[in-house]
DNA sequence: ACCTCCCGCCACTTC
DNA sequence: GAAGTGGCGGGAGGT
């Protein structure tokens, strides 16, 4: 009887291979392509051998998938429903011959041995069965082909309980699809739709600030990491402006649900969480994402009350049956990130790359978050002009009302809906990949617009805006919130709500402050975690990726970090344009005010053992350095060229931009008082991974348009050249402040010893790393030149918050940020320590303040 | 011990 | 009331 299963199993395998015409027909639902379909066969029978030779169970050692007897099991598994279901057809076999084939197998083989012919339980994982699931249908099912898809048959036909194909099927429908048509039955659409839908929940997650909300739970856990059981509370806290938002399921036009049934659970959903789920992807750069966030964002935007483990542990246990979908349907891939705390389990998107929307109309979902009409902030307030022809703040999901709209235009739009016209959508994203060179011009047009904007801009408000206000110069929408962001950042009464503020900033911004209460100038330096980063993996707060964002365009740098190779190599071409305007978005969001920096680390540290601030605007007098729990005020007048000197020469000793493992520093810093004597003082390692942000002074002009260039440098397409330096150039020489064709050295000091992206090379980091890092480390040099030049600017780290600064006078506070290995005297050594060998050492020391969080991420079969 | 996630109970909804 | 859906969490296989 294992002789006829085997048989027949090749008889399917050929049937499957060559998916001839007939075959399809006979079937009611569209088949695969067959190259698909030979993928997942291969993946249920990957190179079994000779299996001509049946195995016998017994000889067989358990556990090994891949055995004889595996493929036995498998066999059964998989391949018994396909070839009941095709033979059925073929007239060959009956229900009652497959009922009976099982019956004999049973009877054949001992208990034991029935009981390991038996799919093991990877055998029967959602994944699997999902690719078996997807196997039976066409990627871009075609409109003459009937696309109907019968729970009760597949199920059967797959040998599964029909609630499995329910998860499956849920997710599929979060993607769009499938849609349920009636009960029992749904409609395959297969990806026509994926384009558009991942579009719209890219869009709707961005509004949904995704980002943020990441940031904010990575900066989270680092606290908690650093006070212990205190903060816990703090750590699974939900945060940022959807706190109190239901987000409701996206639609896209006329792929409304039917059944009422299923809009009554839309909210609790897997379909909902598949949708989030995505988002987080899709906003998140690099495009990893942890189970451990995801979750706790999922958790977060339902009941703040319900954070008790259990609810924790389902979210974990659903997440996993999305992700095993969404793995079949090869847009995520499982990874691991590991870090200090151990090795969590990630998932990285693999899927197309999802450009900015730019026919809103045409992807506009019916549903927005909820919270949008709430929001009434200054940043939210700003945040809805952004969107001010969409209205789509203007509705929240109410069934009637949506129905309402929709059933008005759901007839017409379903004419042109995907699922009928394949060819428009196939236009969309697959082909994105074509669609290189466009974005890179794009990219440069972007890139040059903001230039020339920045730099009028900058003459123009050189003392008045935040360097983040000019970067949204090119973006034209931003430009419509700028008055705002612009006064806010210079009226330091301006409080943001403490629930909103930490959304609020991006990246660690650099904010100048009116010199009303001193002669000297401040740069107010935020905390790190509220940067960019986001995008990052789980948990491990990136120093690189929040303190650049702004500055350097590290969200589509830094994270390269934390990319493992083949993420990089992936997005060095597509991702930068794609996610350019949203990063741009994100970085002109910013909005500081001194108030803002103090209110925020004030309900930021609350709970914590970080208890440095002054949380007063005297502080900001009296002290010469105030220390914030987020961030630093520093003097400018007291980042000397000498400060930076030392910073320079040692990053330069210590091979500065070694970065050979993915090894990232946290972001969180700043609660350490720094002075500018001790930056001086002061070995930073963490240069290393740790990109600058500099502060320009109302005489300083030069440093501005460089910060302005970061674009450029991520369109720059040699990752060789210093991009700073040419940019540097470019820039004074655009503002008249140099005349053509002279050249300015970044750093005479480390002229003789250009910063050289070779150590990066020659680590497993890619190019874009290390081109990230050296533009990182010449924009300090080219701060320090505008510093020696006689310009007030000054070069601050940024993320030298995360510096490794010992204080002068022991506090308490900065014990916590001495846990890493090697404890707060390590400083010293560290400091002391000729150029780290090893980029990862050296980044490693450098992150004292950090969550010292090796961050290495490996990728797993799911 | 922890990670994964299968499995099926059972509440809710629809027919 | 039966059938369809799907939320949910116990607990077992896998590592």
């Amino acid at each position: 009887m294992r002789y006829n299963f085997f048989i027949l199993f090749f008889l399917f395998l050929g049937q499957e291979n060559h998916s001839s015409e007939p075959q399809r027909r006979i079937l009611k639902t569209p088949l695969k392509q067959s190259a698909t379909s030979y993928s997942v066969l291969t993946e249920i029978q990957p190179e079994s051998g000779p299996l001509t030779t049946p195995p016998k169970s017994q000889e067989v050692p358990p556990g090994d998938p891949w055995t004889p007897t595996a493929n036995l099991k498998i066999l059964i598994s998989a391949a018994s429903p396909e070839i009941r279901n095709r033979e059925q057809k073929k007239g060959l076999l009956d229900r009652s011959e497959i009922v009976e084939t099982k019956h004999c197998l049973h009877e054949h083989l001992s208990g034991d041995e029935y009981e390991k012919s038996q799919p093991s339980r990877k055998e029967k994982s959602l994944g699997l069965l999902c690719h078996k699931f997807l196997a039976r249908y066409p990627n871009y099912p075609s409109t003459a082909e009937n696309s109907d898809i019968c729970l009760d048959e597949v199920a059967e036909e797959l040998n599964v309980e029909r609630r499995r194909i329910y998860d499956i099927v849920n997710v599929l429908e979060s993607l769009h699809m499938v849609s349920r048509l009636a009960k029992n039955r749904y409609a395959w659409y297969g990806r026509h739709n994926l384009n558009r839908t991942l579009q719209t929940l890219k869009k709707v997650g961005e509004e949904n600030k995704y980002t943020q909300q990441i940031e904010m739970i990575k900066k989270r856990e680092y606290e908690f990491e650093l006070d212990g059981d205190k903060n816990e509370e703090m750590v699974t806290k939900p945060v940022g402006p959807n706190e109190h938002s239901e987000m409701c399921f996206v639609e896209l036009p006329g792929m409304e649900f039917r059944a009422a049934s299923v809009n009554s659970r839309k909210d609790k959903s897997l379909r909902v969480m598949s949708q989030k789920f995505v988002m987080l992807f899709l906003v998140s750069t690099p495009q990893i994402v942890s189970l451990e966030v995801a979750a706790k964002i999922l958790i977060g935007e339902d009941h703040i009350e319900d954070l008790d483990k259990s609810k924790f542990k389902t979210k974990i246990r659903r997440l996993y049956d999305i992700a095993n979908v969404l793995s079949s349907l090869e847009l995520i891939k499982k990874v691991h990130v590991t870090e200090e705390k151990g090795r969590k389990p990630a998932f990285k998107w693999t899927g197309p790359e999802v450009l900015p929307d730019t026919k809103p109309v045409t992807t506009t979902t019916s549903l927005i978050p909820s919270n949008s009409a709430k929001s009434k902030s200054p940043k939210e307030q700003c945040s809805k002009n952004l969107f001010p022809s969409r209205g789509k703040q203007s509705f929240t999901r109410h069934p009637s009302l949506i129905k309402l709209v929709k059933t008005t235009e759901s007839d017409g739009r379903k004419i042109h809906s995907a699922p009928s016209s394949p060819s428009k959508t196939s236009t969309n994203n697959d082909e994105n990949s074509s669609s290189l060179p466009s974005k890179m011009a794009q990219l440069a047009a972007i890139c040059k617009q903001q230039l020339e904007g920045q730099s009028r801009e900058l003459k123009m408000k050189l003392t008045r805006s935040t360097l983040e206000c000019k970067l949204t110069s090119s973006d034209e929408s931003i430009l419509k919130c700028e008055p705002n962001t612009t006064s806010s950042c210079q009226t330091p009464s301006l409080v943001q709500p403490l629930g909103v503020l930490p959304l609020i900033h991006n990246s660690v911004s650099p904010v100048m402050l009116p010199q009303t209460h001193s002669a000297i100038s401040y740069a107010i330096y935020l905390h790190p975690s509220h940067a960019q980063t986001v995008t990052t993996l789980q948990s491990v707060p990136c120093p690189n990726v929040t303190g650049t964002t702004s500055v350097f365009d590290a969200n589509s740098k830094i994270p390269f970090n934390q990319m493992t190779t083949e993420e990089r190599d992936s997005n060095t071409g597509e991702g930068d344009a794609g996610n350019l305007v949203a990063k741009e978005r994100q970085v002109t969001k910013i909005e500081f005010t001194p108030e803002r920096c103090l209110k925020r680390s004030q309900a930021l540290q609350e709970n914590s053992s970080i208890k440095k601030c002054r949380s007063d605007e005297k502080s900001l007098e009296d002290v010469y350095t105030t220390l914030f729990p987020s961030g630093y005020i520093i003097p400018l007048a007291q980042c000397t060229q000498h400060g930076n000197k030392a910073i320079f020469s040692n990053k330069e000793k210590s091979g500065i931009c070694s970065l050979p493992h993915m090894t990232y520093s946290s972001p969180i810093a700043g609660v350490v008082p720094v002075t500018a004597s001790e930056f001086t003082a002061v070995n930073i390692p963490a240069f290393h991974v740790t990109p600058l942000k500099f502060m320009v002074s109302p005489s300083s002009i030069a440093a501005a348009p460089v910060v302005n260039c970061s674009c450029l440098n991520s369109s720059h397409s040699n990752p060789v050249q210093n991009p700073s330096s040419s940019i540097l150039n470019f820039t004074l020489q655009h503002l008249g402040l140099i005349p053509a064709g002279v050249q300015v050295s970044p750093n005479p000091v480390l002229q003789p010893v250009p910063i050289s992206p070779k150590p990066e090379h020659a680590s497993p980091v890619s190019e874009n790393v290390s081109l990230q890092q050296g533009r990182v480390f010449k924009n300090e040099s080219q701060i320090t030149e505008c510093d020696l030049n006689g310009k007030s600017g000054a070069v601050i780290p940024l993320q030298q918050t995360t510096v490794p600064v010992k204080p002068k006078e022991p506090q308490p506070v900065t014990e916590n940020f001495f846990r890493t290995p090697g404890g707060p005297n390590a400083i010293s050594r560290f400091a002391s320590s000729p150029a780290d060998s090893d980029g990862v050492d050296g980044v490693s020391r450098g992150n004292l303040f950090a969550p010292q969080r090796k961050l290495e991420v490996s990728e797993d079969q799911l």
